[in-house]
RNA sequence: GCCGGAGUAGCUCAGCUGGUAGAGCAAUCGCCUUGUAAGCGAUAGGUCAGGGGUUCGAGUCCCCUCUCCGGCUCCA
């Protein structure tokens, strides 16, 4: 009796029943026997040991396939859990899987031991050991009631509770357990046919992380590695990772002198000038930009009664996260949004439909009391301004509003040169408002997205305790991602503040609201910025757009009186006025990330012109004065990149 | 907030097993007068995060607090 598979190429390929993905691999060729590490069936990773099905479309996997670095990564952490058990036999093991750039196991370590960096020489000696005899991974598949004696009896109190699990939310009957030397662990698979192909690992990070991602429940310790299949991989991985820790806007912020941070104002950034002058061109920028989307500017107040945050829930749902004081005889809290405000303000006149959509927009300062241990440079702070702003309109009117607003996010971070990933958030545990203007809220928004062929993922829980939410993300040099603009659609507000408008039937409805913002807060916008840009920003934006260098003290006169023509014209100038070479003078503004250094000596005197160097080197020769500061003039007008 | 690590001059760091602090850059002053990525010299700069303890003696060992870093939870 013979089975038949079908091949990547087309073809089919004929085995004798119960041949194993190993068997298909030789008959195909001995190369390829050799290469491979598991079976991809009907789109399902598969052991090579395992029988191949009849009729199925197959492809063996090798190190060149997509999926095979993550199924080295998964090899890698059981490596590693063998490693610490031998180590630290009392260890209890939780659950050890690839992830995008590596993999990590989590451990409970007995009490009192605590593990750092330096332990992972003596770690990673043991796993070269195993990697080393090439053990292979062996699966055995076993009635869950004896999986779950045998970890019970090992006392692995998290892999009875995993089988525990499958039983109750599955109601699987049978589990799989992969061995590999001494070490046998809970783990659907699948794997390599051994150790051997984890040649090129390391490991990177310790860290606490929650038992199942619950606050509530015990921390465990993570290890964090990577993994590749070969040394050169993972050498130049590791280079790029330092590369990118180059680019942290912590450091650029510091090199170029435009924010700093004081333990006596946590997590609030005190700007230079310098950094001022950025922040302050982006605040503009969003001021000209929503004047032209039809937003009219508002100012609202810092502090409210406590009675505001009543009405709009923040009270209950947010005061953890707030900033309370109080006068003689009143709670109040600082506000962690402009939303309240905004619409007290909407009710404080009378809306006819007409006047529909009324948009708002503040460039609003913002508290919000973060923990501590989540506070991350710009990235994560308790004292931020938001290009926040608030759409009240009609039913009809919300699709075409989120519609308008995608598009303007999407010309905003064309002007950084900034690719985002789209998501939208639904109905989080903690909430307020019923199902049913959840179902509503989040069918609009879903509605809106397909209607601007706008790809996103859904991410389910995690929209705004008021309504659903798109959101844009970034990712910072490190690869981790932040949230920068969002819309959100909110029924609830409208309910909670009674807002209303007079229709053309001359009786009062409820408007919709949208809570919008495309930075997100300026300061992380600047933060993923800086970092996207590595601190090189373009002649718009940068807080000193050329600097005057003339080769001796005896043309600094003439220097000044460049520069200040350059100013006159709009232009941000510096003169570098120091006794120093002008090779120097170049080396620091290079530093400086400065776009033009324009070299000032005799023959350029002589000629009333300056000869500029573009940062990064090019040399474009001696221009006239009055080009230089056309071009500059012209570059921050276009905001060219 | 939780787990782990760290905190020495403005910045980057050295300081072995305890014997009262050092370099480079930056800064200041002077000399040099410079043509596209570091000219030379001198000077100044530190309650070694803060507090408590052990010790004849603490940057170094112990405890507490604060902040920062990496994660986790949370979030713009």
């Amino acid at each position: 009796m013979a089975i038949r598979v079908h091949l990547p190429d087309g073809n089919e390929l004929e085995l004798e029943e119960g041949a194993s993905g190993a068997d298909m691999a030789a008959a195909i060729g001995p190369g390829l026997a050799r290469a491979a590490l598991a079976v991809e069936a009907d789109g399902e990773l598969r052991d090579l040991t395992a029988p191949v099905r009849d009729g199925a479309s197959v492809a063996v996997l090798t190190a060149k396939s997509d999926g095979a670095l993550a199924l080295i990564r998964h090899d890698a952490a059981h490596v590693l859990a063998a490693a610490v058990m031998e180590l630290y036999p009392d260890v209890k093991i939780s659950i050890g899987p690839a992830i995008d750039n590596g993999f990590y196991y989590d451990f409970e370590f007995p009490e009192g031991v605590s593990i750092s960096d330096a332990d992972f020489p003596a770690i990673e000696e043991r796993m070269r050991a195993h990697v080393k005899a090439a053990e292979p991974f062996v699966r055995e598949d076993l009635p869950v009631t004896l999986a779950r004696e045998r970890f019970a009896a090992a006392g692995q109190d998290y892999k009875v509770e995993l089988i525990d699990d499958l039983v109750a939310k599955e109601g699987v009957e049978t589990v799989s357990l992969y061995t590999n030397g001494p070490f046998t662990d809970l783990c659907r698979g699948p794997h390599a046919p051994s150790t051997a192909t984890v040649k090129a690992f390391a490991l990177q990070s310790v860290a606490g992380s929650y038992w199942r991602g619950d606050s509530n429940r015990t921390m465990l310790t993570r290890i964090y590695g990577t993994a590749f299949f070969s040394k050169d991989e993972l050498a130049a991985y590791l280079e790029r990772l330092e590369l990118a820790r180059q680019r942290d806007h912590r450091r650029i912020g510091r090199e170029l002198g435009l924010f700093h941070f004081s333990e006596l104002a946590v997590g609030s950034a005190f700007w230079t000038p310098h950094g001022t002058t950025l922040w302050n061109t982006l605040r503009d920028l969003m001021s000209e930009l929503t004047a032209a989307r039809g937003y009219t500017e508002v100012k609202t107040p810092q502090l409210y009664d406590a009675e505001l945050w009543r009405i709009s829930g923040h009270w209950d749902k947010y005061q953890g996260n707030m900033f309370v004081t109080s006068d003689e005889e009143r709670p109040l809290g600082l506000k962690p949004m402009n939303c309240p405000g905004h619409c007290l303000l909407y009710a404080m006149a009378r809306h006819s439909y007409r006047d529909l959509p009324v948009r708002f927009a503040e460039p609003g300062l913002l508290h919000r009391n973060e923990p501590s241990g989540t506070l991350h440079g710009l990235l994560r702070v308790r004292h931020f301004v938001t290009d926040d702003g608030h759409i009240f309109c009609t039913e009809e009117q919300i699709e075409s509003e989120v519609a308008g607003f995608l598009e303007f996010a999407a010309e905003v971070y064309a002007l950084f040169g900034l690719e985002t990933r789209v998501e939208l958030s639904t109905r989080p545990d903690v909430r307020i408002g019923d199902d049913a203007l959840w179902d509503r809220a989040e069918a609009v928004l879903a509605a809106a997205l397909d209607a601007t062929g706008t790809a996103y993922a859904l991410n389910p829980g995690d929209g705004a305790f008021y309504g659903p939410k798109i959101d844009m993300h970034m990712r910072d040099s490190l690869g981790r991602s932040w949230q920068l603009g969002t819309i959100q659609l909110d029924y609830n507000f409208p309910e909670r503040f009674e807002l209303t408008y007079t229709g053309a039937d001359n009786a009062e409805h409820r408007p919709a609201m949208l809570h919008r913002a495309i930075l997100g807060s300026l300061e992380r916008f600047l933060g993923i910025l800086i970092e996207h840009l590595g601190g090189v920003l373009p002649v718009w934006l940068a807080p000193v757009q050329a600097i005057v260098l003339p080769i001796s003290d005896r043309l600094n006169a003439a220097g000044e009186e460049a520069a200040s023509k350059l100013r006159s014209a709009g232009a941000r100038v510096e003169l570098d006025h120091r006794s120093e070479s002008v090779a120097r003078k170049i080396r620091d503004a290079e530093l400086r990330k400065i776009p033009y250094m324009l070299v000032l000596g005799d023959r350029e005197e002589a000629d009333g012109t300056l000869s500029l160097r573009e940062h990064g080197g090019a040399d474009r020769g001696a221009i006239a004065i009055d080009a230089l500061a056309a071009e500059l003039a012209e570059l921050t007008l276009t905001r060219a990149r």
